[in-house]
DNA sequence: GTTATTTTGTAGTTTTGAATAACAATTATA
DNA sequence: TATAATTGTTATTCAAAACTACAAAATAAC
């Protein structure tokens, strides 16, 4: 059913990844170059091209694999608490994880305590899935740690964690 | 976009740049913290939101500042070298200046060399917006440098500019 | 213990950004 | 000259994200 459509949204992906040409153009940016914003958005986009080229025969998008690993390393967590951890808004997780829920690698547990939420865990495809994302996740933070050079990986960890940062 | 709706659109921007609250998270996000796209993603969120913020007054988003100061530096540039120096479709691009043109900021001219292709300008109020725009950047930036600390810029943009190069 | 407030998940709508296809006019090339 | 490529454009689609409103359940206040 979804798993047609889901294939070509795939495809797409990677067309749209490889398509895109994130060269240095031709017309000089002149003060964007130095503005740190401008910067990260094009570091973002040509990294997140690649990830998503590097999931695309799992068809998981960067979001539903961080839900995946968040719920590899802490089982149990309600909706509320994966949502906030991913700064995504409660209402737009639930067709995020219903997404996950539908191809079986995800589900909802109701629990004893609290009758208003769920208990989320992974399924047997899900750690499956997982374990071959993050194999494939390994060898992409390899190919950005060629391009960061030695040391590059922790300087940039650091900066960008202070970007974060709400004061 | 009429200036009604922009006005409410720069006041929603606002409040959802005041609102996100990207704290850190009550869950443990664990390995995510040590890859690239998640850490990259998020400080681009928050520099964005205080960009959006910054700009919210002269209704501005970041991809018509970026047009504003491109043409700033470089006028008489022509709509496909716009959009590819900043990585948009030239089909999108249109919608994009035809907005900076309603509001007088900019304007096609067209050339004698070749009559497919229009010039573009900015206009004196658009120059006057991006004056008032680059004071509100350079206390922008200035506010990130006091986050990155003393050197911080210098190797966030060196280490981005590897992550965006194309092989 | 009842009432008020907060939390949680959900549905539906809207906005935004970006991708894509198709097209007409013009220019470049074979 | 015939063919191909470029430029701007319109319209459609898609995915992310934001927002509102709501019902059920838990918690706090009284």
């Amino acid at each position: 059913m979804s798993s047609n459509t889901d294939k070509r949204k795939a495809a797409q992906a990677l067309a749209a990844a490889t398509a895109r040409d994130v060269r240095t153009p031709a017309v000089e940016v002149g003060p964007l170059a130095n503005m740190v914003g401008y910067a990260l958005r094009r570091a973002q986009l040509a990294v997140f091209d690649d990830v998503i080229a590097n999931f695309a025969d799992l068809e998981l998008r960067p979001a539903q694999y961080s839900v995946l690993v968040l719920l590899g390393k802490s089982p149990g967590l309600k909706q509320s608490d994966v949502a906030a951890a991913l700064g995504i808004q409660r209402a737009n997780f639930v067709v995020l994880f219903d997404g996950l829920e539908r191809r079986g690698l995800a589900r909802r547990l109701s629990t004893p305590n609290d009758r208003r939420s769920y208990a989320l865990y992974l399924t047997e495809a899900g750690e499956k899935v997982l374990a071959r994302a993050n194999e494939l996740e390994s060898r992409h933070e390899a190919r950005l740690d060629a391009k960061l050079g030695p040391g590059g990986r922790e300087q940039l960890l650091a900066l960008l964690s202070k970007l974060a940062a709400r004061d």
